[in-house]
DNA sequence: GCCGTTTTCGGCCCGACTGTTTTCAGTCG
């Protein structure tokens, strides 16, 4: 391969594939192709967005991507085209047929690519400023197919759009979800009710809550469901479904079912879609039908009242909701081996949290007490260094002073231990922002990035890597120092960053904010698979914030980890074991 | 476009709701 090659290789994400791929399928969609050609372009999408390894590098070593699932000769071919060139032949020659705007239609509810293709036949429209337009001066609705209604709704999404934020951290999801089923529960005749969907597989953010609920005969569920206080719009109802959209944009679908069917309508809702229809075909092969009523031979309901015995019937496992992605999951549950996944009572400490000291809102004996009050056993320290002045970071005086405030309240505390850390700033050239002699001073350093975003791959992970190589150095915080919908990870070569990692016997976090999440679920899965061990953290500045180790948990789940993949399980003697390694 | 101890051709997961339809297509999840 020729250094150009290389260089252009790196430049195509998976991600930037993935939306090459779909962008595809939305073509095809609109122009009106064979709908199952279609899937195979959103399965190729989906499956190399969750790719663990970088597929331009994939392609150019020459490895076959026709040995994915889902993936023939045709799609590896494509997908080696688009990471190695970013563009696809094909791509282009769809845009020169159909103009590539009409894809952005796709995206408002209520338009398919029928509508959108008669909508552009008719009337020319192929901008969501055209749409508008068309609407506003009645030219829709006398066309066939189309209607007074879909004209006014058409406008009325057009219009939603405009201030609409299409998803939404957990945290927003949680308040809602609790608030809704503390509501459901307190309905006459309710009996089960659950949040399923992306927000039960416990995604980073969700797009909407998919509830499921099931009640006596005459319970008023639906009719109190769709006069729920916090309900802003009613967008559809009927007898067994509504969906309505919250204040603050949140939609909520909610699915009323027989008790029979309750945990069929679980497996049905929970997802994801890739997953149900992988367990929908090995239902298909015994001869089963298996829908949100139950698993059906014939005529006959052989299971749907649980979960379980929907598992049963297709000769599965229970698989908890956060594996649910189809990555492999199916094949390990039938092997008999799923992983045996963390939960929050596994962990028996905290690696990341902040104080007054630096940018932090509670005292350093405030964040103590309270980690204690969580059931921990010890909580590490890690005020920011001094470069960060934004958040007043510490200088080698202010730590040792910190240092000192530590053992004096070591010296009183029983049965709980802080410890002596620093989130030390990985400086541009890989350089950490305090000095040597301070650094051995501590339990643990996290390192962490906190500028220079914007390096070039190869330049980043040299950076990461001989942060690494630094005697001191123990837990990379936040490895790709990402922002969910504020901003992208930075580019690096992640395998070579845990290689190294293990090589130099150090750990990878994962930094429970709602806002970071990172790593992402991926990575994690990267990091147990590589054997490193991940730190679940809080990153806490402030008491109540002790708890997003809970997300950090999820997210860890949704990698597969197991209590022995995590760093914070172990108890303090065998954590300390751990880190003079690094310390070494 | 993918895939195969029933198939290398002919299938491909399944149902609710809406709006435009007098029996159903389109959209959505």
């Amino acid at each position: 391969m020729s250094a150009n090659a290389a260089a252009r290789s790196a430049r195509v994400s998976g991600a930037e594939v993935a939306a090459a791929l779909e962008n595809i399928a939305d073509l095809l969609e609109i122009d009106g192709a064979n709908p199952f050609r279609v899937r195979a372009y959103r399965n190729a999408a989906r499956v190399v967005r969750d790719l663990p390894r970088d597929v331009a590098a994939m392609c150019a070593a020459g490895e076959d991507l026709a040995e994915l699932p889902g993936i023939g000769r045709d799609l590896a071919d494509k997908i080696a085209e688009i990471a190695l060139t970013g563009d696809s032949a094909m791509r282009r020659e769809l845009t020169g047929q159909s103009p590539p705007a009409l894809t952005t239609l796709l995206r408002l509810p209520g338009l398919g690519p029928k509508k959108i293709r008669a909508l552009h036949d008719a009337l020319g429209v192929t901008t969501t400023e055209d749409l508008a337009a068309a609407a506003k001066s009645g030219r829709i609705h006398d066309l066939p197919g189309f209607g007074a209604k879909t004209e006014q709704r058409i406008l009325a999404s057009i219009e939603a759009r405009r201030d609409e934020q299409a998803r939404f951290l957990r945290p927003f999801a949680e308040l809602h979800a609790d608030a809704l089923l503390r509501y459901l529960q307190a309905i006459p005749g309710v009996v089960h009710a659950a949040v399923a969907g992306s927000y039960r597989r416990g995604l980073e953010t969700v797009g909407d809550l998919d509830v499921v609920v099931t009640a006596a005969e005459g319970s008023p569920v639906m009719e109190r469901f769709v006069a729920y206080g916090a309900v802003e719009r009613l967008d559809s109802q009927g007898s067994t479904r509504a969906t309505v959209i919250l204040r603050g944009g949140l939609q909520v679908d909610l699915r009323l079912v027989d008790e029979a069917s309750y945990g069929a309508a679980l497996c049905y809702f929970t997802g994801s879609k890739a997953y149900s229809i992988a367990v929908r075909k090995m239902g298909q092969e015994r001869g089963l039908r298996i829908n949100e009523y139950g698993v059906f031979r014939g005529e006959e309901r052989v299971a749907g009242a649980t979960e379980e015995s929907v598992f049963r019937c297709v000769g599965l496992p229970y698989i908890p909701p956060e594996l649910r992605e189809d990555r492999g999951e199916i094949a390990a549950a039938l092997a008999g081996r799923l992983p045996l996944l963390v939960e929050r009572r596994d962990l028996r400490g905290d690696l990341h949290a902040h104080t007054t000291a630096t940018d932090g809102r509670a005292t350093l004996r405030e964040v103590a007490e309270a980690a204690r009050a969580l059931g921990h056993t010890y909580l590490a320290i890690t005020d920011h260094s001094r470069r960060l002045t934004v958040a007043r970071g510490l200088d080698p005086d202010r730590l040792l002073e910190q240092i000192d405030a530590i053992d004096r309240l070591n010296a009183e505390l029983r049965g709980f231990v802080v410890l002596k850390g620093i989130e030390v700033d990985i400086l541009e050239d890989g350089r950490l922002d305090l000095p040597d002699d301070v650094l051995a001073r501590l339990d643990l350093v996290v390192g962490a990035l906190h500028s220079a975003f914007g390096l070039a791959r190869e330049a980043q992970t040299t950076r990461l890597l001989r942060a690494m190589d630094h005697r001191c150095f123990s837990i990379l915080a936040h490895p790709s120092a990402r922002l969910l919908q504020a901003r992208s990870p930075v580019d690096v070569d992640f395998d070579r960053v845990l290689e190294h990692a293990r090589a130099r016997g150090c750990f990878v976090e994962l930094d429970g904010q709602p806002v970071r999440l990172d790593m992402s679920d991926v990575h994690a899965k990267m990091a147990r698979d590589a054997g490193v061990l991940v730190s679940i953290s809080s990153d806490a500045h402030s008491l109540s914030e002790l708890g997003n180790q809970r997300y950090g948990v999820t997210q860890a789940r949704r990698g597969w980890l197991e209590r022995k993949d995590v760093l914070n399980a172990r108890p303090l003697g065998a954590l300390r074991a751990l880190l003079r390694k690094t310390m070494g």
